[in-house]
RNA sequence: AACGAGGUGGGGUAGUCUGGAUAUCCCGUCGGGCUCAUAACCCGGAGAUCGGUGGUUCAAAUCCAUCCCUCGUUACCA
């Protein structure tokens, strides 16, 4: 399947943070595999994406840091290209090495000009086919004490559930009973970025993209794909499309974003919504690309050579596009994108929201071919979280490894299926008996065995070699070959790799039963030492099979072995199919051989990243400083304004304002509706009996609380627990590890007493 | 608790959509071999009632039902 065309579609990581190797595994090194593979293929290939910039978490963060978004999203962006690079993935050079006609690869972002024009135009088009409808909705409105005011998004807002009267619920649905409701409807609302500020509800305008008109043409894309798309893309989509399309907002009242491309002073404001937006990147950027690289690069199409990846051609053959990103992102990328990609060509035509939507034809853009989504990189079995700074971050990480080790352990490790996890003990495991103690080793073998024959012009192997005797072993490779050809186009990295790495073990064995260390000083030219000798050459083949082989999974390895076997030029440039090509003639570099690979060891590893972690605390605003996450830990969970870090001194009014108590507990009852709580009575000193709620069940049996003296926290805001209002808080002490203690009270005093 | 994912030798995994004969591979373990090679390599053995139960079928790891357990998200929490 030579020449053809592949657009590579990866998932625009947000320049919000730096990358993890849960990012990585998800949506980077994948996309980066399947690009190598192809162009070695033969096939031309564009592969696009870039940083997304753009939406409230970044002003979020810029507010934190007291400096602008642009700013935040500069640092990130330079960060986040500058480690995928060093991964190894090839966003550069932008202009393929074999000329511009085979593609190339632009890693872009979404502050572009010329991205923001595109996003715009693509607006105003669907608008104008009627695509959009407009509606008019109540959002929430904050004015703060300088008296500048902003619209918040729902998830920015608390308030009381107008339906279980639970406190805490977000604007748009409560988390304690499921119901979700209109954001107007929330009772006591209160902005979680900025409690003191008056809230109110306004009206404000908003357009909606009418994804209901593009139900049953996404059906039918569905339906087609039913074959390739992987189970877990299969459910999700059913899963969207079952539910029934309705339209969604385009617009949102948004600071930090695109514009909207319209006249008039109601539209101040007023943004792009990111969804809208950030996906339109993989088209914006296959336009730039041209515009910025293909043009002076000489590609024949000039400034239209994007349409050789994104158009159907007039034969009717569609590009391939393959869009790589993690699990959260299937429905943007199988419903939401195709049905924006239909829509814009609807409206090229000329066709409104009366005309029946068309699958794309010639000359029209393409829809997805694949959508080869991962499931998660799990991190010593607990997600990888930036507010917990439970993460291995990817600049760290390269900082002190060999990128090679990371693509190799992902790749065999791929969350293809199900999430996976990473974690040092494995890592060092697999990079040391597999990668190191199977591959690395063979070579070794094969070129330390090879210098110490007598060198020959084109070193020691080449005179030695009996083609008649290796022929099982090429039809053996070529079977290998096969297969990891078969693996790739299925998107099955694993596997490919699997079957890389068994060819190296294919050599072991053959280098094992023909022990060609014994005849490398006899001087008789018996069979067996001509046997065993050509079987020794064929290990130069298969090691060039190798360097070929593994090159999309190990591009900086391979350069290396293939310098090693004396071969000369690019063997990314390299033909898949020469892998076996046994005609090749055979070469050699009269250098000592150096291994490939050096092993790791595990203690040193787990001793450097204790010590990381110790001073990442110390260095939070450094963004690529590692942070290893020690046990996992469900109890923090993510808040949208962490506290900063570091020490903060209370007042000591501020103090004096918690009044603790003394209180004895009276009853202990299991929680109707909640796992971990007990209703506790208690005796606070009052006439009537206090109910608080406590997550002690994990740590206390009811009898063995009752009639203990505790201190409580008596002037908490009373609030519901899962249907239970909880009037106060006990304390307890917490090693942060599986200890939970309630703090008691010393000898006898009168409940209701003062603690201070 | 709701939703999602998953349970396959000691650990990790493939196979499950599309039913088929001795259930894959890596690590570990036991025994043997080799000594070129980075404590590396090669050969062989032991070890799995494929979470439980019931059903469909000539045939179930695979399909259906039901139960149990684990993980994730959200909720909750000293």
């Amino acid at each position: 399947m030579a020449d053809e065309h592949v657009l590579i579609c990866v998932a625009w990581p947000y320049a919000n943070g730096p990358l993890h190797l849960g990012h990585v595994a998800g949506c980077y090194l994948p996309p980066d595999i399947q690009a190598r593979f192809e162009r070695a293929r033969g096939n031309r290939v564009l592969m696009v994406s870039g940083s997304d910039e753009h939406g409230t978490p970044i002003t979020v963060t810029a507010e934190q840091k007291g400096i602008n978004p642009q700013q935040v999203v500069d640092e990130y962006h330079a960060i986040n290209s500058k480690a995928l690079l060093d991964l190894g993935c090839s966003w550069e050079p932008n202009i393929d090495s074999r000329g511009v006609e085979y593609g190339g690869s632009l890693f872009n972002r979404t502050s572009d000009p010329m991205h923001k024009e595109i996003v715009q135009d693509n607006f105003t088009s669907l608008m104008n086919a009627g695509l959009f409808e407009r509606k008019t909705t109540q959002q929430y409105y904050e004015t703060n004490n300088e008296g500048i005011g902003r619209f918040l998004p729902d998830r920015y807002v608390e308030g009381i559930c107008p339906s279980c009267k639970e406190d805490g619920a977000r604007g748009d649905q409560c988390d304690a009973c499921g119901a979700t409701y209109e954001s107007t409807e929330l009772q006591n609302p209160v902005s979680k970025m900025n409690p003191q500020a008056k809230i109110e509800i306004r009206d404000t305008d908003h357009f909606f993209y009418r994804l209901d008109l593009f139900q049953q043409a996404l059906q039918q894309h569905a339906s087609e794909r039913q074959t390739v798309w992987k189970s877990n893309v299969r459910a999700m989509t059913k899963q969207w499309l079952d539910m029934g399309l309705r339209s969604r907002a385009v617009t949102r009242d948004l600071t930090w974003g695109i514009p909207l491309p319209l006249e008039g002073d109601e539209w101040s404001g007023k943004c792009v919504y990111v969804w809208f937006e950030a996906v339109q990147g993989y088209y914006s950027c296959a336009k730039i690309w041209s515009q910025r690289h293909a043009i002076d690069a000489g590609h024949p199409s000039g400034q239209d050579a994007w349409k050789k990846w994104w158009c159907v051609s007039k034969d009717g053959t569609s590009p391939r596009h393959l869009y790589f990103l993690g699990k959260d992102n299937i429905p943007f990328h199988t419903v939401i994108w195709p049905a924006l990609i239909l829509g814009i060509n609807h409206a090229a035509k000329g066709l409104t929201a009366s005309d029946s939507i068309e699958m794309p034809a010639n000359g029209d853009l393409a829809l997805e071919a694949n959508v080869p989504a991962m499931e998660y990189l799990m991190l010593s079995g607990g997600q990888f979280s930036k507010s917990r700074k439970h993460a291995v971050w990817l600049p760290s990480f390269l900082e002190r490894y060999n990128a090679d080790y990371l693509r190799y352990y992902l790749s065999i490790n791929m969350p293809e299926n199900h999430d996976t996890d990473f974690n040092w003990p494995d890592f060092v495991e697999k990079i040391n008996s597999e990668l190191i103690a199977a591959y690395g080793n063979f070579v070794h073998r094969v070129l330390t065995l090879g210098a110490r024959l007598p060198s020959g012009e084109r070193g020691p192997l080449a005179g030695i070699e009996v083609a008649e005797l290796t022929e099982v072993h090429r039809l053996k490779l070529e079977e290998i070959h096969a297969m990891i050809t078969d693996s790739l186009n299925r998107h099955r990295y694993k596997e490919a790799l699997r079957h890389v790495m068994s060819a190296a073990q294919y050599g072991n064995q053959i280098l094992q039963a023909a022990t060609p260390w014994k005849y490398l000083k006899t001087e008789d030219d018996s069979n067996e030492k001509i046997q065993s000798l050509s079987t020794l050459a064929f290990g130069w083949r298969l090691s060039r099979f190798l360097a070929i082989t593994s090159q999309p999974f190990l591009p900086f390895s391979s350069v290396k072995l293939w310098k090693a076997l004396g071969q000369t030029g690019d063997v990314s440039l390299v033909s898949w199919d020469d892998a076996i090509n046994w005609q090749v003639p055979m070469t050699w570099n009269e250098e000592d051989p150096t291994p490939l690979f050096e092993r790791l060891d595990l203690e040193v590893i787990l001793e450097s990243e204790k010590s990381l972690a110790t001073n990442a605390d110390a260095t939070e605003n450094n963004p690529i400083s590692a942070v290893k996450g020690g046990k996992k830990s469900k109890k923090d969970s993510e808040k949208m304004n962490e506290a900063p870090e570091g020490i903060t001194y209370l007042d000591f009014e501020t103090f004096m304002e918690v009044d603790l108590r003394v209180g004895k507990i009276m009853r202990v009852e299991d929680h109707p509706n909640a796992d971990r709580l007990y209703v506790v009575k208690i005796d606070d000193g009052s006439d009537a009996e206090r109910t608080i709620c406590a997550g002690l069940k994990k740590y206390y049996q009811p009898e063995e609380m009752v009639g203990k003296s505790v201190v409580f926290v008596a002037n908490l805001k009373p609030r519901p627990l899962r249907g239970v209002t909880s009037e106060g808080m006990m304390l307890a002490a917490d090693d942060g590890k599986d200890g939970v203690r309630l703090v008691t009270i010393d000898g006898d005093i009168a409940t209701g007493s003062q603690v201070r």
